[in-house]
DNA sequence: TATTACCCTACTAAATCTATAGGGTTAAAG
DNA sequence: CTTTAACCCTATAGATTTAGTAGGGTAATA
């Protein structure tokens, strides 16, 4: 299942797109527009910020921007900082890899096996969608 | 995250298919041969059995076969069985919809459009790997 | 200097996951 | 026909994650 987190944060990023860059918007105005709980959009926004991929201005007339152009944001990106990685299974992550413990032989696994190739998939999807793409429907 | 439950299921599946068809494997030589907490192999071979994957016979030397030939299970069947609906938020689900209570636009939704996009490619990975293709690593 | 709006920490209710416990039932073997 | 191997089923519980809520601190702008 997508988490909240990341389903309202892939919201709030769509919103800034949509707006016209580099001019501020309070997480007041995306928790309205957007219908999402202020404190966590709050939350979720300083996730965003830190990450990168957010700006944001204090004070009156302040709020978040978008520090890139919707185009260049990939959801490879935004998946990963607020969903965690792609892969299903540590096993197969490129960024987290662990070892299974219960696992003798990687190479003759099953979920391995499957678990490569729908990360493979994943990947793909995520790296050929920018938040322009989602933006612009 | 994939649960333990689909990754056991799906390990147990491997072995069953790499065995003889149609002979019984007690839930004890799986467990010991997978590395699977014993109970908890229970019920997930149950619930196999349930959806209609797993054959049983009781008493002494019994255990539990596949129904069908491993080429002739699909992934999307196993992965509907053991870890519920292939999309990952209910609103792009083609067996289990639910429309967003926030989303006042489904055709606008950032969110939807992406994951119709996951979903698809997800439904056609798991529909082209086959429990043979697995098995036969 | 007042106000707006971001920043940060801590806590919590609910749900889900990952089992464990304990016994009941069936059917095959001897 | 009795023993026993092995499936069947329900209930419970600790750990973790999720989805927030509460409350105040800090910075910058008008």
């Amino acid at each position: 299942m997508l988490s909240k987190k990341t389903k309202y944060g892939i919201k709030a990023l769509t919103y800034l797109a949509r707006q016209e860059q580099n001019v501020p918007v309070s997480i007041a105005t995306i928790s309205e527009m957007e219908n999402i709980s202020l404190k966590f959009l709050e939350s979720i926004l300083l996730t965003l910020r830190k990450s990168g991929l957010l700006g944001s201005k204090k004070g009156k007339g302040g709020g978040y921007y978008l520090l890139k152009d919707p185009k260049d944001i990939k959801m490879t990106t935004v998946m990963r900082v607020l969903e965690g990685p792609i892969a299903m299974i540590p096993c197969v992550s490129l960024n987290y890899y662990e070892k299974c413990e219960d696992c003798p032989n990687e190479a003759e696994c099953a979920v391995h096996l499957l678990m490569i190739r729908v990360r493979d998939s994943n990947l793909k999807i995520y790296g050929e969608t920018s938040l322009a793409d989602l933006a612009n429907y």
